[in-house]
DNA sequence: TTGAAAGCGGTACCAG
DNA sequence: CTGGTACCGCTTTCAA
């Protein structure tokens, strides 16, 4: 790799000048410009981002922390904050927490040694003094505390979508599956529904299915079955476990959406390849994480900030798990 | 942050002792070792890495391209070097080429002017100059070419398994369809099924699919029936190409796998939750990921490498669209 | 066993 | 308009 100093020596002009004409700052003759630009040519010369860096005393990258790329809900996440940081030039450093505090930790550290601009997280524990750096700036995504940077889907709406969907189209008695407490979404999600349900006076049932697993949530789909055998609807509290009941209805012979309709949340790639096809409460994953890349690269770029909270809208997906209405 | 000046104050010594204990080379006397390490603790210290790359001229940073992130098959190839990796204490830089020529060079370029200490890509073209560099490592996962480092799926046998599993299982009339000409595996897979076929004197028909996208997927699909309505065993270009046939041949009232038996290729975590569950030949995604991985670090280390090509074994997933064999 | 100092590849200030 | 140079934070001779 040649240096600054190979393309000086190439145009016959001191380091500075090279450097002036690599960041167009300061004056430079047009004529010495192009004998540098030539030289940088000829000797395929970039920049080292490590040199730049350390005298900046920060670089040109992101960190991102998931809790786990291989959860089909965070790769659109991801690819949302990553085009939207490398079209502005920045790039992307990568880690999963598998939700380890230490982990996270881990990677928080390095990622500062590593002079990062800023970083988004999906975590649990965006409270934690972890995040407490006002050097660096973090957004919070999916996952967040009241008043700190961050973009997120409107989960109570969803809840409540949920179940007006399911109540429009006709289901008496409707069962719930509540989320993982730990999970501010799925706990925001579940009142949602609960109060729609309420307010409509409906008849429903709630079952704790504590892991988004897939074969947690199996269990829990059978013991649905044989609890509340009378159940003609069913909000899960994603789309994992959305699949899981269907998979479990149609091994017990109940016709879906006829007998019992089915509304998951996320709305995840695979949702839509079900069959019969997913009804789903969608989260706009890739928007989100774009929003969550624009805003920390206003932070970085000490933009100012009109809107440092933002609640992204969800929306129902209408398939094949429910009725349709006309037809009730 | 402190810096290695900050200790070296703290600790009354030079930054040379605090450097020797950080990095445990050289003679220090015990006592001011633990003065120096308690000075650490006390500030908080850690060392600046992109100073310490600087000097070394080579950061703990690997590179990984992946054509999208977004597609199912990359999580798990990702999550292996990820999970591999940074047991090392090496970190991830990451992008999407959308398999751009364009992309894929401007991520290579930011990676070596962030002096990345290797990269892994699964690119389509492994023999570009642009991978010609011979400062950097660079190991090929999922696509390469001959005797370069790369870690790969023997397609080719998986095309035999898959031929033979569904001749094995009574098919008489075998549809191939027929992947990506630009990818090697899906050739390699279509040669495997095809020479199994050839030898055991089947009768078979050979459709192209140029795409992996679902929705191509299904015109294929369509068409396969409407043309060879005979067909009762069909091999799919990969599990996605498999979902979107599984849906036309419900569609259409198909019996799965009574009437027609149905296998894909790759495995990947959605396949399991289909309905009826696909039968498939598996690639070991997240073990490829982990052993591109580990070849790099080799490399990195400048370890002995006995092995630089690596294939990995596929498998037979037997699941719901193929019948079992006692039962034919 | 320790410290001084050069240097990694840039940037930016100050002089000229 | 251009060059000299100090410095970013760390590692590594070299000498003491």
């Amino acid at each position: 790799m040649a240096t600054i100093k190979d393309v000086a020596k190439a145009a016959q002009v001191s380091v500075a000048t090279v450097s002036r004409v690599l960041n167009d700052t300061g004056y430079v003759h047009i004529d010495t410009k192009t004998r540098v630009t030539q030289a940088m040519q000829e000797l395929n010369y970039f920049p080292n981002e490590v040199a730049r860096s350390l005298f900046k005393r920060e670089s040109r990258l992101v960190g991102l922390i998931l809790p786990d790329i291989t959860n089909p809900f965070f790769p659109q996440l991801a690819r949302g904050v990553e085009d939207e940081i490398h079209a502005n030039g920045f790039r992307l450093l990568f880690g999963n927490s598998d939700e380890d505090r230490e982990k996270e930790m881990a990677y928080l550290q390095t990622f500062k040694q590593n002079q990062v601009v800023g970083v988004i997280a999906v975590t649990n524990e965006p409270e934690s003094d972890l995040y407490n750096d006002d050097e660096l700036p973090v957004v919070f995504l999916d996952r967040t505390v009241p008043n700190a940077p961050s973009v997120f889907a409107d989960a109570m709406a969803g809840g409540k979508i949920a179940a007006m969907e399911l109540i429009k189209r006709g289901s008496q008695q409707v069962t719930l599956l509540k989320g993982p407490a730990h999970l501010q979404t799925a706990r925001q999600r579940f009142k949602g529904a609960l109060d729609v349900l309420t307010e409509e006076g409906a008849n429903f049932h709630v079952m704790s299915n504590a892991s988004f697993s897939f074969q947690e949530a199996r269990k829990s789909a059978k013991a649905l079955f044989q609890l509340y055998p009378e159940t003609d609807g069913i909000i899960a509290s994603n789309d994992i476990v959305a699949t899981a009941v269907i998979h479990e209805a149609l091994r017990i012979g109940k016709a879906i959406p006829d007998e019992v309709q089915i509304i998951g949340f996320d709305d995840i790639p695979q949702s839509e390849l079900l069959f019969p096809s997913l009804s789903t409460i969608r989260q706009p994953a890739y928007d989100m994480g774009k929003e969550a890349a624009k805003l920390i690269i206003k932070a970085i770029q000490k933009q100012p900030i009109d809107q440092s909270v933002i609640q992204m809208p969800v929306s129902f997906i209408e398939r094949e798990t429910t009725r349709k209405v006309d037809s009730q």
